[in-house]
DNA sequence: TCATGGGTTGTAAGCGCTTACAAGTTGCTT
DNA sequence: AAGCAACTTGTAAGCGCTTACAACCCATGA
């Protein structure tokens, strides 16, 4: 099956140019010590032939394949797609490609596509979360492997990170929504089995809870999946106990745009019977109706310090070991006083 | 520059196994004419090192990479996230990768990223739409490389296609609004240089029009980038006119969330004062308020064909020329009857 | 029993580049 | 004028795998 005729070659354009095949390589990696008189050569017989170096061939002898892997839960959630996006624009920049493998909150997928990420040769991994397999760890370390987590704040030096505090902006949530004298608040959360991030949103929840001196009912905490059926349906759930909540905190916006459509068609008005809160900002929630209290999480500042900070380690730099970016409260109109007749 | 430390390499898993590197290889690769006795010798040696292949000097070797590539304007706006997403599922299952590249709208930026992907070595390539730079198909062609393209509904046997027709929904939509008695539509669309779906729905808008005995004036034609904001600025464009319409066809669902945002702002109440269409159907166009009539562009599926579609033709079937799927109309609560009083 | 042929395995030549090392230049300094 | 350092350039040995080709094995039929 061979796949294409006759090629040119660097060697051919070392012949063109008559110079070396070492040189023409220089000229094509920048490399220091070529007089200008060489290049020039060498870049008018690459033009003349229109010779196109073999990525393959490349990435074996010089170790680099010039493209980083991105594992991501999903990219069907939009916070993800906005960071990766943020990610390829600027690892172009670098010259550097982009690998994307999604593994559906599986973390034995993510491992698994790990693997392949590695063995494809990538130069560099980027992760979501803190919570990972333990064979993750060992696989980049064994090779060497720059990588990088995000999404999280854990302050642990085995997993630098480019992320944000889960679990204070979602304290915030819960405060504000207590403030406004709500005392039956409930939750929709993620499984947060092997998902960190929803497992600290679910702890500030608890905290700012527990700090009014109350606490949050196994009934009134619902586990879905991400999306917005589910969140719909969790608020048939949460509205159908005996004692319904006054607010839901909801664990990101998916969640909270299905909570709204529910409520809507439950006839349940927002603010004024039920308060409502995202967590990521999604570009609807200033859309919706009414527009979705959040936490805007900052995807695509992370896509971009995440490709810098990653081709710096490619480089040799070893990245620092945490950088915390802000994930700021929105307060817009689904939150509201707590109902007096409730 | 030494990246890791003597990796178990494929002669090892011969010398462990006591058989030659080629029968190593041609387990790995699932070759035929391997005895079982033999294929399960270099499996055991395989575990017992440890030992993983490595996907550059494989691609060296035989010529093909493992992964596509795939070229997109944008990852910004979901309805492309939801095909990459599916795209990169589908791929999994036949043991691909996926490189990503984003362009802008920029064709000669997409002509760039392209040469870098196939500079790169993918053994295949999906893009977007019917535009391009004529050098895309000189490069594809000249590479033999395997391709397809999406989005469009072109009859062109030298861009084989899955995708949808984007001329007919834009004209059930005009249509659609004509039925409910408006006179006066107004378009949003994208800028149509370079961009064949704005120009096909743009078409279809004016068919529709046309077929009515009425017109299209200029001055109801706002060119805008896809956004939410560029919406919401249209819409102020719009209603400012002397004459403003009593319809606004956007080019897609992040324009008319503009829309409805800006009319939800101006006071001006949907469908009763305004009706408003958008195109793709993402997730939130059934939970705006009012709902969202659009077209459903079925990115997921086209996802998925494209991964089938691709790997066939990297195994040496010519794909059909083209392979066309619904974009269904989807009527909902933003389109109504024509206002009394206009 | 021996030729025949199909299935199995091994040998070794690449795949197209990078890079350590050596060799050759040039321009100073002494 | 010789010696030396610093810079350029060339030589050639890989990088770790795949695969064409040859060699071999063994069951079959004449």
């Amino acid at each position: 099956m061979s796949k294409q005729i006759s090629r040119t070659l660097l060697q051919d354009v070392a012949l063109e140019a008559g110079v070396s095949t070492a040189s023409v390589s220089r000229v094509l990696n920048r490399a220091p010590h070529v007089s200008e008189r060489l290049r020039r050569r060498v870049e008018a017989a690459i033009d003349q032939l229109g010779y196109v170096p073999d990525g393959t061939a490349r990435a074996l002898a010089s170790r680099r394949i010039g493209a980083i892997g991105a594992l991501v839960p999903t990219l069907d959630n939009p916070i993800f797609s906005a960071m990766i996006d943020s990610l390829e624009q600027r690892l172009k920049r670098h010259d550097c490609r982009l690998l994307i493998a999604t593994y559906r909150y599986d973390l034995d997928d993510e491992l698994q596509a790990l693997r392949t990420l590695v063995q494809q040769g990538v130069d560099g991994v980027v992760l979501i979360g803190h919570d990972h397999r333990p064979a993750v760890k060992t696989l980049l370390e064994r090779r060497h492997l720059p990588f990088l987590t995000s999404w999280h704040a854990k302050d642990d030096p085995k997993w630098p990170c480019i992320g944000f505090d889960n679990t204070a902006p979602a304290r915030h949530l819960a405060h504000h929504l207590l403030m406004l004298g709500h005392h039956r608040l409930a939750v929709i959360t993620a499984p947060t089995d092997g998902n960190d991030r929803a497992r600290a949103r679910l702890e500030g929840f608890r905290q700012a809870i527990a700090a009014a001196g109350r606490d949050l009912p196994p009934e009134y905490t619902v586990t879905v999946n991400y999306g917005i059926a589910e969140g719909a349906q969790a608020f048939e759930t949460l509205m159908g106990l005996e004692e319904p909540p006054t607010a839901i905190l909801c664990g990101n916006d998916t969640l909270a745009f299905g909570v709204l459509l529910a409520a809507q068609r439950a006839g349940v008005s927002i603010p004024e019977e039920l308060s409502v809160t995202g967590f990521d900002d999604l570009p609807q929630a200033r859309f919706m109706s009414p527009p979705l209290t959040t936490i805007a999480v900052p995807a695509n500042e992370i896509g971009r310090q995440v490709a810098d900070t990653l081709i710096a380690s490619i480089g040799g730099n070893t990245p620092p070991h945490r950088r915390l970016l802000d994930a700021p409260l929105v307060l817009r109109q689904s939150t509201g006083p707590v109902p007096p007749a409730s």
